[in-house]
DNA sequence: TAGTGGTCTAGACCACTTA
DNA sequence: AAGTGGTCTAGACCACTAC
């Protein structure tokens, strides 16, 4: 079964062994592997060598491994969607955020738990926004959940000065969110840009979000810009990438 | 240095240690961290103790371990901004695919190596691409370089009924690419829809786009309608995450 | 030659689950 | 009590780099 004399690593070749098997289905979704006691016996290896193999599976995100249980083909998560539209002005009079929203259409029962603060603006947070680094922001610091489990974090900034006397700075903004808010406040939104990209979690994701080891998490930077083009509102939201996708739709030119 | 009654595993300790230290600027990117014989009497602990939070970090994607030489806090990579307006009919015009016109801005030496095989359709390609599974498929298998490395890998598939005759089944589509071809032919593109998620690579991809261990991949599937709703093509792209960000602009409403 | 990380083994103790 | 994975150690040999 191994080839001790190929140059490759014991443990990768069983790795790649156990990881095909797992794609020519041979262990489906959900199924338990062999034990690392079988795998010893099976290979002809000693444990380390077999548990760094199981590693490997695990940081790609093919298994998981539960303690006194076994190590079991990952099963794909259940995907949420999040769609532009989820910010329209037609999705908001219907009075819920965008995250409620979906939630609800995915049959969970969503919360949210919001905290709001002032600070000084950081280097990019006044890049972005187009004002000076120091000048007060207001930021809503948000953890979504999903039948109590944390799905999704986000961090909301926005200059004070657009803010002042609204329910932005309360933790409760009502009906149809900030965006709302702003518009009422006669800062009408124009466009939205949105960056997206992946990357590890950090430690405190990791365990915010529950994230199993081998997990990205997907990163979207959202700016939501006033007609006239000045920066409203910068949102930093973080994504579990196994159970999230996003989606936009334009028309060709 | 080390709690070993804290119940946290000593390994994770030292990792997390490691991270704090890198985080606080105390190594600074490309700088690098004290060799496993420095970690092992530093912390007292034996030598795959110290490569298990070596490890961690690895597999994170903060640090780079090079065989004989140490191990390094990863600098940032160069990040490629990818927008939309890649896709417009006016870019198009400038007689450069989407990939080529990006990788120049960028300074970068661009160049593709193109598969063009027929296929029947697997069952995700006939959903997506609104035809029966089995119909044939025309698939353009893309590998995208930047100064020889490889750096992104596109799988375009659309029904052989629309690409028979033209241009797209050979290897070079001419001025304007695919898009142009299909136009010509007269199937205007109506609208474009693009749903990105991310995920650790397959081994195929690692070896491929040359990805260190911790970097996950961004995955684009875009499909492209003709202005009657017909699906004309779909696309999945496979991008590393450390060198790509995605940007989406649209107007509010 | 000394220093680096890569691999592998053999054996120990632990905590928790399941029967 | 048996089985599972989690952790840690001590020591071995390897390949390559840098001096």
């Amino acid at each position: 079964m191994v080839d001790r004399s190929s140059g490759v690593a014991v443990h990768r070749q069983i790795a790649t062994a156990l990881r095909d098997k797992i794609s020519a289905g041979e262990f489906a979704p959900g199924e338990k592997l062999p034990s690392e006691t079988q795998l010893i016996e099976t290979y002809g290896v000693s444990r380390e060598t077999v548990r760094k193999a199981v590693q490997l599976l695990e940081s790609d995100g093919v298994v998981n491994v539960l303690q006194e249980k076994g190590v079991f083909v990952r099963p794909p998560a259940a995907i949420t969607r999040l769609a532009r539209s989820r910010l329209s002005r037609a999705a908001r009079a219907k009075n819920e955020g965008a995250f409620l929203a979906d939630a609800k259409a995915q049959g969970f029962t969503p919360s949210t738990s919001v905290r709001v603060r002032f600070e000084p603006a950081d280097e990019r947070t006044a890049e972005l926004l187009a004002i000076e680094p120091g000048a007060e922001v207001t930021v809503r610091d948000r953890v979504m959940r999903a039948n109590g489990l944390v799905v999704q974090l986000a961090v909301s900034r926005l200059p004070r000065e657009f803010t002042r006397g609204t329910a932005i700075e309360e933790v409760n903004t009502g009906p149809g969110g900030a965006y709302a808010r702003l518009e009422e406040a006669g800062h009408e939104i124009g466009r939205y840009v949105e960056d997206t990209g992946a990357r590890m979690p950090t430690d405190e994701e990791r365990t915010q979000l529950q994230l199993p080891p081998g997990t990205p998490v997907l990163t979207v930077t959202r700016i939501a810009y006033r007609e006239d083009g000045t920066p409203l509102e910068m949102n930093d939201m973080t994504l579990p990438a196994d159970r999230y996708r996003l989606t936009y739709e334009w028309a060709a030119d």
